[in-house]
RNA sequence: UGGGGCGUAGCCAAGUGGUAAGGCAACGGGUUUUGAUCCCGUGAUUCGCAGGUUCGAUCCCUGCCGCCCCAGCCA
């Protein structure tokens, strides 16, 4: 499974439904776990499908067994190839232990037909003729029971009959259903006769044309589940209601197994949306570039934006699965994204609002190499060389005119430690016309070579620099979260909360050279601002860089407060 | 006024009769050539509320309150 398991100093991982299966194996209910993982192929995979995918492959994992990734595809009208390819990019690419097989719904669509013939055959199932707005007034409401369809009993040959020529294409979509025949009057709406077989005239990405009628999710999932040796089926809570439904079909059909279905709540985070409905509206209406959008909370956005899998696994494993609703922090998954990258990130210097600074006692047409560290937190990662003369870049953010005792940075007679370089002291602010601020004058101290001083003096402040003749140009994206709401869901509409400053381009970065080598994929930390992986959008001229998450930054916070 | 769930610190949560784990956030302090990292420290006289049982209840009982889901031929 994944390189990096999920185990605190607590022990295993702990939650009812792994109770449940050590209760299971102990007292024999099951002699092994099979799960799965089925997702409808009707958008892409999230942040919560993750977690359902870490809880499915990693409980696999733990107790031996096997978890199936399962289409879950009885939906012809909704469902694309394009999400069955990129949900199988986006499981593999979680590394959760998925061996690559692939299972559809539709595989058992003549068994699953073969069933429905077999519960019209004990009177259990019937085909109505009522519209869908009849059989609304039909059902009844939450305070009332339902009424019988008229329907309700007709007998098993004419059902049978008419169910054979609902297969054979003889009717409209929308003109007949088949109807499991329960109870009207169920508290429970879901065993108020539900639909089990409906017509819908739509190719499917799987079985082409060669249905016009498709199964319900309640009548194809826990039969799939029986036919595939499912032994715990995990869903989210929304599905508690749809237990007795499931627990009836398994019951009354000759399924050669007795799955099980458990519930868990399913993941909410701030500032964001986690609803494939909402989801796909922000991509078909254009507020993001796409699903893999490196703001969007999909599991391709995760990935193009630098979030390593092992974040995510390391994210899911830290929620702890339970039955109670709640909305996690962002702050907790940008934790898990830093955790790792702060081990292993290489660490780099880029500008991203360059401000010249000329250094004037510096000789003119010098270059100096100078040994900067890769990785402080990993002294394997080596040294680099890394090119310094008279004019370099600094930050914009790191100058400031009329400064406060506790900024420690640049401002007019201020002397601040260039990273791996030189003390320098500001002696000159260059103004435009405007009073913009285009360039600083320093003085540097020779004697401080590599950003040592011999005499002992401190300087607070450390800045990160790039040469100004040797910078590479770049365009940057800034990503901050996608809506200002915490929790945008609960917005009247929730594009009203949708934050416009969620992308912010810059395009006169600076980088130092080495910064050409970073390859897809790999994740570098700019140091001092956060960390950064190249975009496809970049070129050979220009390339781009993603931020995947900050640095956490006390001083800004502690601006901020005031 | 039907059915199904859930309520433990700002957030996620463990604990299920013996006197409240852990993580994230926040706030102090130390180290620091990233105001990063790292290290140390600070939180619930209390477990939605009110009664009851008990020597003892977050855990058991009763009643209330609050929140979520269900009336698709979506999943």
């Amino acid at each position: 499974m994944s390189n990096d398991t999920i185990d605190t100093d607590n022990g295993p991982v702990r939650d009812f439904v792994r109770d449940q299966i050590h209760e299971d194996l102990a007292n024999g209910a099951v002699d092994s776990v099979v799960t799965r993982f089925p997702p409808e192929p009707n958008g892409y995979l999230h942040i919560g499908h993750a977690k359902s995918i870490c809880l499915n492959f990693g409980i696999a994992s733990e107790f031996g067994g096997h978890c199936n990734l399962r289409f879950d595809d009885t939906n012809p009208a909704k469902e694309d190839q394009e999400f069955i390819d990129a949900i199988q990019a986006d499981v593999k690419w979680l590394d959760v232990g998925w061996d690559g097989e692939v299972r559809y719904a539709s595989e058992n669509f003549e068994q699953l037909y073969d069933w429905a013939e077999h519960l019209i055959g004990k009177g259990k199932a019937y085909v109505d003729d009522l519209s869908a707005g009849e059989m609304r007034d039909y059902r009844g409401t939450l305070t009332e029971p339902g009424k019988n369809s008229p329907y309700r009993d007709r007998k098993v040959d004419e059902n049978l009959d008419l169910f054979r020529r609902m297969r054979a294409g003889e009717f409209e979509d929308g003109e007949r259903v088949l109807r499991a025949k329960i109870d009207m009057a169920a508290g429970n709406i879901n065993l108020r006769d539900p639909v089990l077989y409906r017509i819908v005239s739509a190719p499917h990405p799987r079985t082409g044309d060669a249905w016009c009628i498709y199964p319900t999710y309640d009548f194809a999932h826990g039969q799939t589940d029986a036919i595939e040796g499912i032994t715990h089926s995990l869903c989210t809570l929304e599905f508690e209601d749809h237990r007795p439904l499931y627990d009836w079909l398994i019951e009354n059909l000759p399924v050669p197994a007795q799955p099980r279905q458990y519930e868990f709540s399913r993941l909410n985070m701030t500032h964001t949306i986690l609803s494939k409905r909402l989801l796909t509206q922000l991509v078909e209406e254009g507020h993001v570039s796409g699903w893999d959008d490196p703001r969007m909370p999909t599991v391709s956005g995760l990935r193009r934006r630098g979030v390593p899998a092992s974040a995510v696994r390391d994210f899911i494993g830290r929620l702890a699965i339970s039955k109670s609703e709640g909305t996690v922090e962002a702050a907790m998954m940008e934790h898990c994204i830093r955790d790792p990258l702060n081990d292993r990130a290489l660490r780099r210097m880029a500008v991203l609002r360059p401000l010249k600074m000329v250094i004037e006692n510096y000789p003119d047409g010098q270059v100096e190499e100078l040994e900067v560290t890769n990785n402080p937190r990993d002294e394997t990662a080596g040294t680099r060389m890394v090119p310094f003369c008279r004019e370099i870049w600094v930050e914009r953010d790191d100058f400031m005119e009329d400064a406060p005792k506790k900024f420690f940075r640049l401002s007019p007679g201020r002397e601040v430690r260039l990273r791996s370089a030189y003390f320098v002291t500001c002696t000159d602010v260059i103004k435009n016309g405007a009073g913009e601020v285009t360039e600083l004058r320093c003085t540097y101290d020779p004697e401080t070579r590599g950003g040592a001083s011999p005499d002992g003096r401190k300087v607070k402040g450390t800045l990160h620099w790039v040469s100004a003749a040797h910078a590479i140009d770049a365009e940057v994206r800034l990503y901050s979260p996608l809506f200002q709401d915490e929790n945008p869901d609960a917005a009247e509409d929730f594009l009203s909360t949708f934050n416009p400053d969620s992308l912010e381009v810059l395009t006169d970065c600076k980088l130092e050279p080495m910064l050409a080598d970073v390859t897809d994929g790999q994740v570098v930390q700019f140091e001092r601002l956060g960390y950064f992986c190249t975009d496809p959008d970049g070129t050979a001229d220009m390339p781009v860089f993603n931020r995947t998450v900050g640095l956490r930054d006390s001083f800004a916070k502690a601006m901020a407060r005031g």
